[in-house]
RNA sequence: GCCCAUGUAGCUCAGGCGGUAGAGCACUCCCUUGGUAAGGGAGAGGUCACUGGUUCGAUUCCAGUCAUGGGCACCA
């Protein structure tokens, strides 16, 4: 009869089968209640599963991560439930648990209006607090095809032919409602209260775009009240470091109709561009790169030549002159551009590496509904560089790339990297032995350099492995920047060679490598990251001289010019409006420091120092500010964030 | 590209079951010369996204288009 074994060592014998529920009841009533599911030898099953042989059982609750995922997941069938008591002839698909929360695909006669979703919302609610048991029945596949056939649920149908013929199906039931599913679940609908509808969306069947769309009704669900609202906090915080709204906000950029997935730069926003720009301009520098220039307009020979026209096209813009008939392609990549400069002369094994960078301008045709602010655009610039070397010199050269791409995130306060290694996929080109090397070349540099790397199988591109750089910002959200890619194949079809110290001709290997990106998304995500108060190095306008009455103009002037000669971007403000205003608008603009000068500073030739999150440092000299300046620049962004300032009303 | 929603002043948003619209902030002018997150007053500012339809009359109703937002798909 059998032996429970529980977490703590501590065993119980029974004398007849029992279930996990029963073993928690045997524990504590308390226990039991708070029963969501249970582990019987490392196995997650649902509460009511029997125990016929001895051993180790732990019993799941909603604080536990899988009893919160039991909790989510159930929660989509409860959405089932209410769903199909609204709208008896919707049709179910799929109910799956995703981060946060949970949703189901549905098939309904006519879209679904926010109106049906605070419906559906409104008869959750009603049904959870039946306190309803959860009951699971298993049937064989026939039972099961034959319950869905009964109900008319075509998706469920074609789930279940799906199935293999000798696997066990659990139907649960939410009294009259059936779903299918792998389990476990809830026992009884008690556990389920922290919830909200959050989304309606499309989705097609299957995640295929050439199937029908489905209606998506996405919640989001937690283990108690407390969490459901962190989380919808965490929603808002969010919002309201949108780099659109800030764009705005803080005069960096704008989009419009004209020009749909292009950046109007502000003076402001291109500041912070230039900036970002020419620090990574000296980094490449010192990192022995040399900067190119490529043309913009490309003849299409060349990208039938590099194999773009044929698999890329679809992405493409081309332009036209009125009296030509030229067949002129705008350039989606350098690549192709940057070999030709490559093949402009014959090369030697002693010119390798050949680390050749541009802030390359490309478009793209993006499909509409991708686009996002500058996330996702259809013009922009790539810090893009292609190095030209030998297969040996490719682990130095991804070690090199590692450490440097290291040092830039980490100058913008991204200090969490992670690397994703994606290795050969099934169609390819190139030999097993090169990709052998090149694989273990990649994965050993990415160690080498510390970072954290994951395989990602068969995600390669056909013309050589990857490694894909993900950083994380300050609210935890993961971001892909930066790559690198071995390719063999682009130097093969535009003909790129060296001329090896044997005096034989031999191709190079091309790295095409890349820290931000883009620098459009990049500079979102810093947005983002800082939540508009960019570190001082970055701000457009570090400092604000706000004179106290229109008496101090002419000090506030000399100030700002003083500032400005030794390199400073300023501001004066000398408006005639109370200093409490000027202090609001720009602490507001996320302005690092405002001086404020009145007729005490005039004298005593100082500046009262005030610090956008609202910390007054008092009266200095300008001599002194100067230096806090210089030092908190030379510390760029790897600065602790600024507390979150409550009073900044947005 | 697909599904749903949205589009009113520079910004954030009200409003109208059909008779051409309103607030706050911003802007201009005047008063106030004020010491660390909104001093007071006055003024100006709108093809109610665009195109077409219904109507005596459309910003409002209908259709289409465009854009934006949230998803899906896409993102060598």
């Amino acid at each position: 009869m059998p032996v429970v074994t529980l977490p703590d060592g501590s065993q119980k014998s029974f004398d007849d089968p029992v279930t996990v529920m029963q073993v928690a009841e045997n524990i504590g009533a308390g226990l039991a209640k708070a029963t969501i599911a249970g582990y019987i030898d490392d196995q997650l099953v649902d509460a009511c599963e029997t125990i016929d042989h001895d051993a180790r059982v732990r019993i799941v609750t909603a604080k536990d991560e899988a009893g919160l995922e039991i909790i989510r997941h159930s929660f989509a069938h409860l959405m089932g439930h209410a769903i199909k008591q609204l709208y008896p002839d919707a049709q179910m698909a799929i109910g799956p648990v995703i981060e946060e929360g949970f949703y189901y695909d549905i098939a309904y006669k006519r879209p679904f209006t926010p109106e049906d979703v605070e419906a559906i919302e409104a008869r959750m609610r009603e049904l959870v607090e039946k306190d309803y048991d959860v009951v699971r029945e298993v049937v064989s596949k026939e039972k099961a095809r034959q319950t869905f056939a009964e109900r008319g649920e075509s998706y469920k149908l074609q789930i279940v032919d799906e199935i293999p013929d000798d696997e066990i199906i659990k139907l649960y039931y939410h009294e009259e409602y059936t779903d299918m599913c792998r389990g476990p679940h809830v026992p009884n609908t008690r556990h389920l209260r922290h919830f909200k509808l959050t989304k309606l969306a499309g989705a097609y069947w299957r995640g295929d775009s050439s199937n029908e769309m489905l209606q998506r009704i996405y919640g989001t669900a937690w283990a108690d009240k407390k969490s459901l609202n962190a989380y919808i906090k965490r929603i808002e915080e969010a919002e309201k470091r949108d780099h659109r709204k800030l764009g705005r906000k803080l005069d960096l950029f704008h989009f419009q109709e004209e020009a749909v997935g292009n950046v109007f730069w502000h003076a402001k926003g291109w500041t912070l561009y230039r900036l970002i720009e020419n620090y990574l301009r000296d980094k490449l520098d010192a990192a022995g790169y040399e900067e190119v220039r490529t043309p913009q307009l490309v003849d299409r020979s060349l990208w039938e030549a590099s194999g773009h026209w044929d698999k890329f096209r679809q992405n493409m813009f081309t332009a036209h002159a009125l009296d030509e008939d030229l067949a002129i392609a705008i350039k989606p990549m350098n690549c192709p551009c940057h070999v030709q400069i490559y093949n402009h002369g014959l090369r030697s094994y002693r010119d390798l590496p050949l680390r050749m960078a541009e802030f390359g301008s490309c478009h793209r045709y993006e499909p509409s509904g991708s686009l996002h602010g500058l996330m996702r655009v259809r013009a922009f610039t790539q810090d893009d560089a292609h190095i030209f070397c030998t297969e040996d010199q490719i682990t130095a050269e991804t070690q090199a790339f590692c450490e440097l791409l290291l040092e830039v995130y980490r100058d913008f306060g991204f200090e969490d990297v992670r690397v994703k290694f994606s290795d050969r996929p099934e169609v390819r080109a190139g030999e097993d032995a090169v990709w052998d090397r090149a694989e273990t070349a990649l994965r050993g540099a990415a160690e080498a350099a510390g970072l954290d790397v994951t395989l990602n199988p068969g995600e390669g591109a056909f013309y050589g492995p990857k490694l894909e750089f993900v950083l994380t910002d300050a609210i935890g959200r993961d971001w892909q920047c930066g790559t690198l890619q071995v390719d063999f194949v682009l130097p093969e079809r535009l003909d790129a060679e060296y001329v090896a110290e044997s005096g034989e001709r031999a191709r190079p290997v091309m790295l095409h490598r890349a820290i931000f990106g883009s620098f459009e998304r990049f500079i979102g995500i810093v947005i983002e990251h800082f939540a508009g108060s960019l570190p001082v190095w970055l701000a457009p306008v570090q400092v604000s001289v706000l004179a106290l009455t229109e008496k101090q103009a002419d000090y506030a002037t000399e100030v700002a010019n003083t500032l400005k000669k030794l390199g400073f971007r300023v501001e004066s403000d000398l408006r005639n409006e109370t200093i409490g205003l000027k202090i609001r608008e720009h602490a507001m603009q996320r302005i690092p420091y405002v001086l404020v000068v009145g007729a005490r500073e005039a004298e005593m030739q100082s500046v009262a120092v005030r610090t956008r999150a609202g910390e007054d440092l008092g009266s200095m000299s300008l001599e002194d500010f100067r230096a806090r300046l210089n030092a908190e620049i030379a510390y760029r962004g790897r600065t602790i964030l600024e507390p979150e300032d409550t009073t900044y009303r947005h």
